[in-house]
DNA sequence: CAGTGAGCGAGCTTCCGCTTGACTT
């Protein structure tokens, strides 16, 4: 008897499936979505009820190819893609490019990939779930109407219309980005001043130990300066003392978007980075599947990592608990993030190692009992004041789960918190002597700037974005140039301090840096301009909750309480009115700002994004006698915080340095940064030099280094013909205009001997043959 | 590759979500 085909979404979990289901199952897999929207005339025909056209995209039609030929021979076909929408659309469309009848086809679903659920779901098969799927469609159809219909209207308004894009979730995406960076400008920081008093006292063992108590905020420095005159010639005495019990709890296993958030914080890894490393560690078997939203774990991981925590550190250890997903929008075809076998706490991979160690002990303190804590609460009289002073301590009574596993926190949720130590043990009357009291000048703090991870984690929370496009997502709004990732030096600030030492008060300044960033998330000016337009002409788009409340309507197409077609109706008719008229109304956008007046010609500075990005000028363009003079903005510069000075301080390039070799060296900040420009050739100046200061003496020895290194990377050169041969970090190869042709190991040996005639033969050929299909790739 | 910055408008771009490889100038 012929096999059975089972079709499931990913390779490796085929392999897996198809040991346990044995003899009578051939396992494939289907490489996630088989078919998509057509791309002409957005694949939708409007006005037949918005009817889709799917195609099977190029790069799945070998896929396709295959699982049609292995269909027609085995005996039945069973569809196991993931549970949720996209897995159900996934079935229906393997129905109807195998030519399958979805009412009758064999569809089973499990959450793990483990024997019992495995062998559980054989035995309890469906068929394709119609609305569910039919909830996709609305899911995949909107997106494209947005999508297609939003990005077109950016080509037409922005000052930079080409390759701009806008959806759904990339464009709430820069938004979030957009509003913190302008929360970040618009924000003042007040001072407050902390009192801090350090007390002596016997710890255990009989010696003094050093501890700190706090007092009330002063909200100003004459405030502080009377409380601390008011504390000479006190006396510190307890007053009270509180003690109780704590707990803190595991954090569940990882998902998708929690594993990005600590792969950030403890191992500073990107998102993409995470991901990748995660995939190796998926499909070499050592972790569950990788892109999920769930935080539960199978029984048998749970009873595997039992055996675990209990053979290493012991029953008392070990406390089992399911997690439950807070997040609605988690759609739970998958389990937690975790390693397939506990015994495992490390892994070969070098890459993958740390993060393969991170999943692992993540997995096992889910599993292990909470840690117990004793806080100590003291509160100190002041014999001279009103006000008390409270020192808090902690012990940790019992480890527990911080044996193995601690979550980092985000800057954010860090506002103000210290590590508790430790006190010594104090009894009420007990008087102390006060070493000294400080009190200390405290700036509040903007929120942070988003990291990748913590912008997926804002997404997430406002159900935005799937776990398999947090990471794309990110890159997408990098390379339309919208956000760009990036340090920010801090700036110093003195902050005072008072101190009371010895009943005498002095007062001194100290300093600190602020407002340091690394590896964060900054708005591009072309971000805040497009974010701006599509909030006044898109609201509904662009605001937060749309995402979240269109999913309740795809959730009652999946009900099968509404037709999807009626649903993307409901949307699209208004919708289509502001696209209209948009494109009828709108201003083209370039977010201009006035500077004010450039005090040498008395004409209006401007700061906008131009063609070529954000930019300053002087004059008006409406001024046909004289043109306005132009200048880009450097990186780090934005037109909503540029002033008058910065900007006059743009014009003075292109500098002229003086002369070398009987010719000028000029200096100027091109399309490619910064570059010396010397005898009709160019060189690009490295980050380390500034264009605006650099002199003769220092450009010239860089241009004579980077006029060597060309003329040593160039092997020959065919003037006419406009080619050469030049020699790249993979050997010679041919440049031809922008094209790059690869030499086989023949001719790179004689390719010092090249005659033209075989260059251009060789070109022809390949230009006939490419070696192998390279993804297309833009030109940057 | 090292300009440009207005408008006209050939012909192009673009979405989100599911899955892996192939590739370097």
């Amino acid at each position: 008897m012929a096999k059975n085909l089972l079709i499931v979404e990913s390779p490796a979990k085929a392999k897996t499936i198809e040991k346990i289901l044995g003899e009578d199952f051939e396992v494939k897999s289907c490489y996630g979505h088989i078919r998509d929207l057509a791309k002409g005339d957005m694949g939708i025909d409007v006005a037949n009820k918005y009817k889709p056209t799917y195609i099977v995209p190029e790069d799945k039609e070998k896929v396709v190819k295959e699982l049609k030929s292995i269909a027609k021979k085995s005996g039945e076909v069973w569809l196991a893609t993931d549970e949720d929408r996209e897995g159900e659309a996934i079935s229906w469309h393997l129905c109807e490019v195998l030519g399958l009848d979805p009412k009758k086809t064999k569809r089973i679903v499990f959450h793990e990939i483990t024997k019992p659920a495995i062998q559980k779901a054989v035995l309890s098969p469906r068929t394709v779930d119609m609305n569910l799927v039919n909830a996709q469609q609305a899911r995949r159809i909107l997106d494209r109407i947005v999508g297609f219909e939003l990005s077109p209207v950016l080509w037409r308004k922005m000052s930079m219309g080409s390759n701009l894009s806008a959806g759904r979730v990339q464009s709430v995406a820069v938004r979030i980005i957009a509003e913190r960076e302008r929360e970040i400008n618009a924000f003042t920081a007040v001072s407050t001043f902390r009192i801090e008093a350090l007390f002596t006292a016997n710890d255990i063992s009989g010696k003094p130990v050093t501890f700190s108590a706090e007092g009330k905020k002063h909200a100003n420095v004459e405030g502080a300066e009377t409380f601390l005159k008011s504390c000479i010639n006190a006396v510190y005495k307890v007053a009270d003392i509180q003690v109780k019990p704590a707990k803190k709890s595991a954090a569940a296993p990882f998902t998708t978007s929690t594993l990005q958030q600590e792969a950030s914080r403890k191992l500073g890894y990107s998102v993409s980075r995470t991901m990748l490393l995660a995939q190796r560690l998926y499909e070499s078997g050592k972790i569950t599947y990788m892109r999920t939203d769930s935080v539960a774990l199978s029984e048998t991981a749970m009873e595997d990592a039992k055996n675990q925590i209990t053979s290493q550190y012991g029953k008392k250890y070990h406390s089992p608990r399911q997690y439950k997903n807070k997040n609605e929008n988690a759609q739970e075809a998958h389990e937690a993030i975790r390693p397939t076998y506990m015994e495992n706490n490390t892994v070969e991979d070098s890459d993958g190692k740390r993060l393969y160690e991170l999943i692992w002990k993540r997995t096992m303190a889910s599993q292990m009992a909470d840690a117990e804590l004793e806080k100590t609460t003291a509160k100190i009289q002041i014999s001279t004041n009103k006000d008390e002073l409270t020192a808090t301590g902690e012990v940790l009574k019992f480890d527990g789960f911080l044996k193995v596993y601690r979550e980092d926190r985000d800057e954010e949720d860090m506002e103000d918190e210290h590590e508790e130590g430790m006190l010594p043990p104090l009894t009420v009357n007990q008087q102390l002597p006060l070493k000294e009291m400080l009190a200390t000048e405290r700036f509040s703090r903007p929120l942070p700037r988003y990291t990748e991870a913590s912008l997926v984690k804002k997404l997430e929370e406002l159900g935005i974005g799937r776990p398999s496009t947090y990471a794309p997502t990110i890159s997408t709004i990098l390379k339309r140039g919208y956000v760009e990732k990036r340090d920010k030096e801090g700036v110093k600030r003195e902050f005072r301090i008072l101190k009371l030492k010895n009943n005498a008060i002095s007062k001194e300044t100290d300093s600190e840096n602020t407002g340091a960033e690394k590896s964060k998330l900054f708005p591009s000016d072309l971000g805040l301009v497009v974010t701006d337009f599509l909030k006044l002409y898109f609201d509904d788009i662009m605001d937060y909750g749309f995402t979240a409340r269109i999913e309740e309507e795809f959730d009652e197409v999946a009900a099968g309480k509404i037709q999807w077609n009626v649903m993307i109706d409901d949307f699209y008719l208004p919708f289509k009115k502001d696209v209209d008229n948009t494109i009828e109304n709108a201003e083209r956008a370039s977010g201009e700002r006035d500077l004010g007046i450039d005090p040498i010609t008395g004409k209006k500075v401007i700061a906008r994004m131009g063609r070529y990005g954000p930019m300053v000028q002087i004059g008006d363009s409406s001024n046909e006698e004289e043109k306005p003079k132009f200048a880009k903005l450097k990186t780090g510069q934005s037109i909503e915080t540029i002033n008058l000075e910065e900007a006059m301080e743009l014009f003075k390039l292109p500098r002229n340095l003086g002369q070398f070799e009987e010719k000028d060296i000029t200096v100027n900040i091109g399309r490619f940064g910064p570059y010396i420009a010397h005898d009709g050739k160019f060189y690009s100046l490295g980050k380390e030099f500034d264009p605006y200061t650099i002199n003769l003496e220092e450009a010239t020895p860089i241009l004579v280094e980077k006029r060597t290194a060309k003329e040593q990377r160039t092997i020959k050169v065919f003037e006419k013909e406009k080619i050469q041969l030049l020699r790249g970090p993979y050997g010679p190869y041919i440049k031809q205009g922008l094209r790059n042709f690869k030499l086989n190991k023949d001719q790179q040996e004689r390719v010092a001997d090249l005659a033209i005639d075989e260059v251009k033969a060789i070109i022809e050929e390949l230009k006939a043959n490419p070696p192998k299909k390279v993804p297309r790739r833009k030109k940057t």
